[in-house]
DNA sequence: GTCTATAGGGAGATAGAC
DNA sequence: GTCTATCTCCCTATAGAC
């Protein structure tokens, strides 16, 4: 039909929802069809076979994230910078009913089942988002901002999981999960006064 | 056949190994069937609907960890107990082909997918982890074996969500980083001199 | 009690209508 | 270029054979 201009994106933002939900194995072309008012069979068009979408839906993610890092340039310091990476993945928890888990976790727990092409997109961007977390915390040590032992390569990948467990686990027992987690996390990493040794 | 006895149990068994690679919309009876050298309709009598499956492999999990708590009060102090809740894990890294994840992971993915029954076991096998845990940390503060800011229960939240993030993300960029992240969480959890703030 | 033959529906995908 | 009618296969599940 004329009238339908970008069913594609259509497609891909519908897709993202049902992805981040219910996971990549479990939902159907069927599903978005549905949701949209159009046949299966019209997906396939756009995206001859699910892997194809489920490459599309990681490298926007990426792209995603990428332009994310630019914006996030602007923030000063450590603190504003960290706390704007949790808050990205506090905008999943807050999704309705019972909350979307982050592409990375959806992507590892599913890893066998997803096409090279995907396992390829998925690891670049949990390398992505680790590189970036590893920068933040280095320049957050060199500016005497945060504290913790190692090297900001371990902290780093330590954050980083600790994220995204947390955010998995809050589906099961409640987003206050969540952010007591997070809470917690974040006072290990605070300054640390000589006193409490 | 009579020469068959223990159907049942090989099927769980079976059955785990798939859950856990490939996630419990990733297998099907069929897959467990020809892996036994049964039908699939044979997997139907002793679990007449997938849910049920699944809720047996979720409970069976439970009383592992139950049979495993019991088990670690043999041993004496916070780091023994601790390495021997990072060595469960280390046992899903270590599986063959990419490894497995740990069932609290994978629950917590498909979450939106699995019955009621299911998600009730998920959810308390998930508070059992983390109740153990929260009283690892009250006992190991209390002896002195290891130092953290703020209460028990967020450093077990913190720690629990750490181990799980860390076996998904494992999957995607290799073991090396499971590794990593655990050595520093460790690192951060050291009774720590004063010299270091 | 244990398992097989088979149904019924939904999955991903193709070929062709507009 | 865009979408629909349709195919095939595999999934879960039931009814009935042994």
């Amino acid at each position: 039909m004329a009238g339908r201009t970008d069913t594609k994106h259509e497609i891909l933002n519908v897709a993202e929802q049902l992805w981040l939900h219910k996971g990549y194995n479990g939902f159907s072309y069927q599903h978005i069809a549905k949701a949209i008012g159009i046949k299966s069979a019209a997906v396939h068009y756009h995206y001859p076979a699910k892997q194809d979408l489920g490459v599309a839906l990681v490298e926007r993610m990426r792209r995603r994230f990428a332009r994310w890092t630019e914006r996030t340039e602007a923030l000063d310091g450590f603190w504003p910078k960290f706390d704007a990476y949790i808050a990205i993945h506090q905008l999943y928890l807050d999704d309705g009913e019972g909350g979307r888990v982050c592409p990375s976790g959806i992507l590892d727990a599913e890893f066998h089942t997803i096409s090279e092409d995907m396992r390829h997109a998925a690891r670049e961007l949990t390398r992505e988002m680790h590189r970036w977390l590893t920068d933040l915390f280095r320049a957050g040590r060199d500016a005497g901002e945060v504290s913790f032992r190692g090297d900001p390569d371990g902290i780093a990948a330590v954050a980083g999981a600790t994220v995204q467990g947390a955010l998995q686990i809050a589906r099961a027992v409640g987003r206050g999960s969540f952010h007591l987690t997070i809470d917690h996390l974040k006072l290990q990493l605070r300054q640390r006064e000589c006193a409490d040794a």
